[in-house]
DNA sequence: GACCCCATGTAAGCCGTTACATGATTTT
DNA sequence: AAAATCATGTAACGGCTTACATGGGGTC
């Protein structure tokens, strides 16, 4: 998976401009997804080259232009290529959990301190996914829920371990 | 956090060979980092060329010479440079979870089979940290536990989601 | 002889980030 | 006039992977 098929994906639904398909990976996908623009829009220019989308020019009143990106059969086909590829394998890098496996090096007080950065960023995020939860409500699809599911029940998990760890007296 | 800041912390503990530190990296560091040896091999020849290493050759019995490279004063304050920096956030990318979003696109059968291959890869995950850390028992420290257990309930959190999902009929 | 483990490295290339550069339009 | 938002792009660079290349030693 790379950027290229989270694109592809995305405008299946409908066609959308880099600029817009930023906003998407910010506000649906920033739990297991990321992009910059320095990589949305080379990944798009390359992706029209390559004959898997058509841009066209779109006027908007009271913005500038914007360069709207369809997907083409070609495209659509890549997608189902991937679709039936083998799974790729999670990545995750942790700099909290390399930290505390080194923990010993530190003093307690700092220890404490990732603790608390770490539950505090993991509220946020656990807080930011329920509110999208709620707001989409009925119109996403079983697999959706699912996929956010499992971001939650991961947050909560750790939420009360961190906060669990954080009340116990060393 | 990059390889190079990993790297310290091992020799923190003792002198390694960069085979030795691929086989610590796959044992103790599989669930939040990963390193392969064309990415080993290079950072410890810059280490020492920087200043933070210094090269041994070692004669081995029934074995090829190895390379064990040892942290100087300069290696274990930029060490702890590191640790005293703020805490990166950390970086996911779920293959997995990315499909789900676009589960809609695929049928039912697929969607099934990416959950499995999931539930299945997460369950050896789990028994495999979870003998790493019967396996280590006393040895480890405090922050160390800690940090095997949020891997331990994040594995826990959603193996039993993953359960639930394929053994509720859609 | 084939194969696996131990051990070290190089080179090409992919993927991505950050910073830079530009410019329109709207709001304050 | 300044600041914020909308919008698109480039260039330098970092970090990492894959594949390649090499070679000693032990085992079947």
């Amino acid at each position: 998976m790379n950027t290229q098929h989270v694109i592809l994906g995305i405008l299946h639904n409908q066609p959308c401009s880099g600029y817009e398909i930023k906003q998407y990976f910010e506000q649906y996908f920033s739990f297991f997804f990321d992009a910059s623009f320095g990589t949305i829009y080379p990944t798009l220019a390359k992706m029209e080259k390559s004959g898997l989308l058509t841009k066209e020019s779109v006027r908007q009143e009271g913005k500038p232009d914007k360069n709207v990106y369809t997907l083409t059969p070609e495209g659509s086909a890549e997608f189902s290529t991937y679709l039936m590829s083998p799974l790729e394998a999670e990545v995750f890098r942790s700099d909290f959990l390399m930290r505390l496996y080194f923990g010993e090096l530190a003093d307690e007080d700092t220890v404490t301190g990732w603790v608390r950065a770490e539950l505090n960023r993991k509220e946020l995020l656990y807080a930011e996914l329920q509110r999208q939860m709620k707001q989409l409500g009925e119109q996403i699809s079983p697999s959706q829920r699912l996929c956010m599911q499992v971001g939650l029940v991961q947050y909560e998990a750790t939420i009360q371990l961190l906060k669990q760890q954080l009340s116990t007296p060393q």
